[in-house]
RNA sequence: GGGGGCAUAGCUCAGUUGGUUAGAGCGCACGCUUCACAUGCGUGAGGUCACAGGUUCGAGCCCUGUUGUCCCCACCA
């Protein structure tokens, strides 16, 4: 047989076991009607760059699932694809080729595209190998984009069915404005951060009068845009000034005042600028008031032609030099430091200007009302089922989607107008005629669609539709969606809606959400703060295994984690303990031709074990569907390294290193079906060591991967075995620890004398007690007081245990030690005792919770009386 | 302004429907060349579960309030 290494070395396999996956096609999702579906849709990775640790730990999650899911017999789809990222694409290819440069106008929509292209090609392909270095387990025969041909036509598909709905229309509307991308941004799409900035206080005369109407501006170069001054119908300050006109300075322009109750007395000078074309609730005030909306802006963020002698300057310029300008002409009041908070891209971070512009939009009443009742009628579920407050919180608030954006690496909007007539025409596929006067000079809008807008369809356009494909019939509704908190608005929420709208069914049944993976300090992991670890370093270091064990222990579902080299460390060691004890039982295998389990006969140890495993493959099986991941994975770990190799092993080693070779035998066919499915329960969460030590097994034809999960089997739970053997281990811990308390070395062999009435176990287990609790030779006495030698003495559950220790032994620190016990023993009963004297107690607990304290309650009192007896021989 | 998270050992965090003596990893102390593993083994120390009430036979867990801390949303120009 081959010889496994001495040390577990993930680089020497890795790559080797997953190309044999690959070859054998391990990863595919077959339509099998005999098969159970599962369905995992990979949130698709931008093609922007390159895996980072959050992505490693959804990666991690959803392939656990997903290898749970298929060794458990059902037929699992796990998704693979990557998104074209509209925005953030486009902003980096834009970078690129400034360093070339070149900008966008000078190569052309063509020749940009050509780039994009490019770019996916190129990047697309290097997060494909990432996905592969973590040991993902998805179809990559399905790999998608969501601007392939197949996603391409559900997109133009979507819109035109929202179109023929009315639930699409175009419409001049205030939006978020990206002066640095030069586009329309989502409500979603503009992060808010508090930065310092000024109240400018400035006077604007009333025209035909004397007097003055002070008004407070953070934004003072949109004072040129001003088409009105609002104050509050019932303030009395102002009462006398509703209708008159105001002469707007460095204007010839006159705006009214108007009342509005937006205008909050109490805030400022009780008096606002109104602004329409520049703000959203002067906007709003604009609609009331049949106000005009003059637009003062252009797209680049600089001032346009209709802000007179400011035009042309950038709007920070312009800003100064009108504050400047109003100082000058005795306008400005004052101006008082104020903080506010400002939006910003999420993208480029320039700050975001609130214009009018004509975009398209989504109506989102109709769509979210069917939304929000799916996940309250529990169609959808979200684990842990705070974030559906989230989810409703947004949908309840939401406002019209503007999915336009002014750039050209997206799908293009699928809407032609006619050269002619002027006429609007949204179509599936390319027009050609006008279908309102004829005419045939059609050009087609300009714009791309929110790169949202193509993921929302995500978990059925990859599946073929609009199309009915037999995928789509099988796979459809997905099962699970594993994804971050931070990207409910943007996606879970839109692919709901979407989901709902198009297929009449929600696109998945349970949406599994995880927290951020922060740094060591617990900061988020970013460009700007290079705090970031690149998985595939830690892979390189460490193995995939390793890495992917660290995100998901000691993680609770829905929290932040803080990522450390520590604990990456810890699971690597773990791992090598797998290792290692899988080479111990491989190494005493040899060549032997062992007996297969269930064909020996068992010893207690055997049975301990056994229904130590049972309970584990209960547990783990359990925490498993309700993707308590962490837990699965602590159960785990605790299982194979506490019990499997600090105890089980050691226990065998009697067995195995003794004469009796039906013994010897018999512990080798258990450590081999413990092994065996000790394996086949770690391996959705470390496959690759698992499949390679899978392969060392005797007598194993198959892949691990292919293998089934294990199943709980009541026959084999030995439940009072079990317990009654761990009373042989209390006995083996309480003799080390009497050892270590008078300091005898551990290696020096000590004579155990047992007072116990439980002799055959003792007798079953001697050679293993022996073994581990480091004795020579074990006798048993009829009572503490037939040996006269200085002894420590201990007391367990099965009994008194003396150790003559010579001059080892110290009287008075026995004494102490003894105390000390009996101490913590009369602390226990006088627990229990309490807790059986309340009334309340034994008559309204569980039975078998009482049965169980007075059964405690017996122990310590025997216990007591023991040590009693043992602190009274000393003397 | 609205919503939510977190507060448990020195550190990082688990704690599954309320029920044994509240756990893990790391760190710490002492001891170990025990023939799978020092990426190891053994034995320990270390916690008034933020605070105050309440419900209950029983609360780390449920309810109310307080404090601290972090996040999300909205936002007064």
């Amino acid at each position: 047989m081959k010889e496994m290494q001495t040390t577990y070395n993930p680089k020497l396999f890795e790559d080797k076991i997953y190309d044999e996956w690959m070859k054998k096609n391990c990863f595919h999702a077959e339509i099998d009607p005999q098969k159970v579906p599962f369905t995992i849709m990979m949130p698709p990775p931008n093609i922007t760059g390159q895996l980072h640790m959050g992505h490693a730990m959804d990666e991690t999650m959803q392939d656990t699932i997903a290898r749970f899911k298929r060794m458990q017999g059902y037929s699992v789809l796990w998704q693979p694809g990557t998104d074209h990222a509209s925005i953030a694409t486009e902003v980096k290819i834009v970078d690129q080729m400034k360093a070339e440069g070149l900008s966008k106008e000078e190569v052309g929509r063509e020749g940009f595209l050509e780039r994009a292209w490019a770019w996916k090609d190129k990047y697309a392909g290097r997060i494909v190998e990432q996905l592969k270095k973590l040991g993902s387990s998805c179809d990559w025969s399905r790999l998608a984009f969501t601007m392939d041909e197949r996603c391409s036509r559900a997109v133009r598909e979507a819109f035109f069915r929202l179109y023929q709905k009315g639930l699409i229309y175009r419409g001049s509307r205030i939006i978020n404005w990206c002066p640095g991308c030069k586009t329309a941004l989502s409500d979603a799409e503009v992060e808010y951060s508090e930065d310092a900035g000024f109240f400018w206080y400035f006077r604007y005369p009333v025209e035909g009068s004397e007097e003055y109407i002070t008004i407070a501006t953070t934004r003072p170069e949109t004072m040129l845009g001003d088409t009105a001054v609002a104050v509050h119908p019932d303030d009395a300050r102002y009462r006398h000034l509703v209708g008159k006109t105001l002469l707007l300075p460095l204007t010839d322009r006159k705006i009214p005042v108007v009342a509005d109750a937006y205008v909050d007395p109490a805030f400022g000078t009780g008096a606002v600028k109104i602004t329409p074309a520049h703000d959203p609730n002067d906007f709003e005030v604009g609609l009331r008031c049949n106000l005009p909306v003059i637009r003062v802006m252009n797209d680049d963020g600089t001032m346009n032609e209709l802000a007179g002698e400011f035009a042309g300057l950038d709007r920070y310029e312009a800003r100064k030099r009108i504050v400047a300008r109003m100082e000058e002409l005795g306008l400005l009041v004052k101006i008082e430091p104020h903080s506010h908070n400002v939006g910003h891209c999420y993208r480029c971070h320039a700050t975001v200007e609130p214009i009018v512009s004509k975009q398209w939009f989504v109506k989102m009443a109709p769509l979210a009302k069917p939304a929000i009742d799916a996940v309250v009628k529990n169609k959808t579920k979200f684990i842990p089922d705070r974030f559906a407050k989230i989810y409703y919180n947004w949908l309840e608030n939401i406002r019209d989607w503007c999915i336009s954006r002014q750039l050209w690496w997206g799908h293009r909007i699928p809407v032609w107008y006619c050269d002619d007539c002027g006429e609007t025409i949204c179509s599936r596929e390319t027009p050609t005629v006008c279908p309102k006067c004829g005419g045939t000079h059609l050009t087609q809008d300009e714009d791309v669609l929110d790169t949202w807008f193509s993921s929302a369809l995500w978990p059925f356009s990859t599946l073929g539709w609009p199309e009915e494909t037999p995928e789509f019939k099988y796979f459809y509704p997905t099962d699970v969606l594993v994804t971050g908190y931070d990207i409910i608005p943007f996606w879970v929420m839109r692919m709901m809606f979407s989901g709902i709208e198009y297929t009449k069914k929600v696109p998945f049944r349970d949406v599994l959400i995880h927290g951020l993976v922060r740094d060591e300090q617990g900061r988020k992991m970013s460009k700007s703060l290079g705090n970031g670890i690149d998985p595939l370093q830690i892979i390189d270091a460490y193995g995939a295994d390793s890495l992917r064990l660290s995100l998901l222990t000691g993680v609770a579902p829905g929290n932040d984690t803080r990522f450390t080299e520590t604990k990456v460390e810890a699971s690597r060691n773990f791992i090598n303990k797998v290792w290692n004890a899988s080479r111990f039982v491989l190494m005493n295998v040899g060549d032997e031709k062992i007996p297969p389990f269930g064909t020996c006969k068992l010893q207690p140890a055997d049975r301990w074990i056994i229904s130590h495993l049972m309970q584990t493959i209960r547990e783990v099986t359990l925490a498993m569907q309700k993707y308590d991941l962490g837990i699965a994975a602590d159960k785990l770990t605790d299982f194979v390294w506490n019990d499997f190799c600090d105890w089980y092993i050691e226990l065998t080693k009697a067995s195995l290193y003794g004469e009796d070779r039906e013994k010897r035998q018999g512990a080798l066919s258990v450590l081999l079906y413990v092994l065996d499915n000790i394996l086949r329960l770690l391996h959705p969460f470390i496959p690759f060591v698992t499949e390679e030590i899978y392969s060392y097994l005797p007598g194993k034809k198959g892949l691990i991967i292919t293998a089934e999960f294990p199943h709980y089997n009541a026959k084999l739970a030995y439940r009072r075995e079990a317990a009654a053997f761990d009373e042989i281990i209390e006995l083996i811990k309480a003799v080390r620890a009497m050892k270590v308390a008078v300091n005898c070395p551990p290696s020096r062999k000590v004579h155990l004398y047992l007072v116990t009435e439980s002799k055959r176990l003792v007798n079953a287990n001697r050679s293993s007690v022996q073994r581990l609790a480091g004795a020579s030779e074990i006798d048993f006495l009829a009572s503490t007081s037939d040996l006269n030698e200085k002894t420590v003495s201990g007391v367990a559950s099965i009994g008194t245990v003396l150790v003559p220790l010579g001059e080892l032994v110290d009287i008075e620190a026995e004494r102490k030690r003894l105390n000390k016990e009996l101490e913590r023993i009369e602390g226990e009963i006088a627990r229990a005792g309490s807790k059986l004297a309340n009334n309340n107690f034994v008559m309204k607990a569980p039975k078998k919770l009482v049965e169980d304290e007075r059964a405690k309650l017996d122990k310590f009192l025997d216990m007591k009386t023991k040590l009693h007896q043992q602190i009274k021989d000393l003397d």
